[in-house]
DNA sequence: CTCTATTCGGTACGTTGTACGAGGTAAAAA
DNA sequence: TTTTTACCTCGTACAACGTACCGAATAGAG
């Protein structure tokens, strides 16, 4: 990951922003009409980070955006930590929870998957943000009872669901985390793959003398040959996701036959 | 993920680096002796994070660990960037591939999945280092090998070899991670869990307020009162490994039976 | 009208990565 | 041996960062 992380700033003023929870605050704000709202600055920084990558996301960059100076966010806004928890909440609002929703739990655990992974698709700074402390907010709230409806009903046990869902999870985040890497790495590329064949070639070759790597020597140059790129993530995706949709379905099966 | 990533620096110094690859310089060393080596400043940099975590590293403060100014080791790496590189793939050359594999393709992956689970343990900033364009060093390269060793000779292809492996590696990151953050959440605790539910309790329970999230709500109760924490990543990580080779598995079947 | 809570935003501090260049050192060239 | 030259060391400096502090402006409460 890269830069930042959720779950740094202070727990309960955290938790109260994330809900729009005013604090010790009852109502009586007296001095001049706030400019902007929490959610402004909250929706400049996504615009910004969405544009310019989450390396852009600095208090003065998202003041620049709103047209004011650094310090009157902080009236907004605790500090950067809890701002990069908003925006990460906020995002997860954005993709509505469809009203209706598949037959089966395979293919409403496969539309949960892919919701994820057009999420990140849209927000890729989400997948350099360290969430492994998600902020409980309402669009990871909501989400989280979205996904665990794709396994309510069924014969598992709530632990057996938040287990899956938790896997499902985690696996989408990673194949979203190569896919990712793999854009950049073609639209950043300040030297075109001949050039860095060029300038590296002599060192791996003399590295790789054959013998060191038989097996990732030979598959490397299959996978190579067959994308023309070192992984096609895509592929990635749609394999890892029928793997974990399968070891889930025999699980559910096992599980079935024992009651 | 979180603060820094690898494979920002130039790629080319960053490669010859990786190997130890004198690049330029023909032996022809004239001024004076160098007083470390790349070696002793990567391996002060780990120790460094090891001990302090990845907050904690700064040019400044591995020079100090190296009783030298800062600017001395910019003639040892070219910069931070590439000194992380070099730190990831380091401490992949620590775990020693093991002489001896178990015989089934299940037991090896399985054992391959646990190298790399007990290789967070050792360094669990690794998790905290975005890693999805990998240093191309001898670590992470053996540790590829080793890995594709794993799913070798039982009549694979290529393509899903390198897929199977990639599915593994990015599940066991995902479960290491959550179990890194449940573990730093309890060494950090500076409240108590009684004190976080006295502070936000009114807020959890005036905006849950039961309808909203009638799964998540009952689910996380079940979870809470079995582990007496919000998850268990020990379960996580056994019951999502176990499914992941599970799914692995029906794939290997059905592709035997087509030939 | 006065009081006071609140927002705005200038200034400033400590920390970061690292560019630059002066000064010293030792091997190569004369 | 003397000179040259390549290299290492590291003090200084700069831009960018998050944010603490505080004065000035503002507007509802008394």
């Amino acid at each position: 990951m890269s830069e930042e992380s959720t779950g740094q700033g202070d727990a309960d003023r955290t938790l109260a922003l994330l809900w729009r929870h005013r604090l010790g605050d009852p109502q009586g704000s007296r001095g001049p009409r706030q400019k902007f709202s929490v959610d402004q600055v909250v929706n400049a920084a996504i615009a910004l980070v969405d544009a310019e990558g989450i390396d852009a996301l600095s208090m003065r960059n998202v003041a620049n955006r709103l047209g004011t100076r650094v310090m009157s966010l902080y009236t907004y806004v605790p500090g950067k930590a809890e701002l990069i928890d908003l925006m990460v909440d906020a995002v997860h609002l954005e993709v509505p929870v469809p009203a209706t929703r598949p037959e089966g739990w395979r293919d409403r655990l496969e539309a949960v998957a892919r919701d994820q992974w057009e999420l990140y698709r849209k927000h890729p700074w989400l997948l350099q943000v360290d969430t492994s402390r998600p902020p409980l907010g309402p669009g990871i709230s909501d989400r989280y009872e979205y996904q665990l409806g794709a396994v309510e009903g069924i014969g598992l046990s709530d632990l057996d669901m938040d287990s899956i869902v938790t896997l499902v999870g985690g696996f989408v985040a990673g194949a979203a985390r190569s896919a990712d890497a793999a854009q950049r790495l073609v639209e950043s590329s300040a030297t075109t793959d001949a050039q860095w064949w060029e300038v590296n070639a002599p060192i791996l070759e003399q590295v790789m003398d054959g013998s060191r790597y038989p097996i990732a020597g030979r598959v490397g140059s299959s996978v190579g040959e067959l994308f023309n790129a070192a992984s096609n993530p895509q592929h990635a995706w749609e394999f890892g996701l029928a793997r974990v949709l399968d070891g889930i379905e025999q699980y559910i099966e096992k599980v079935r036959q024992q009651t």
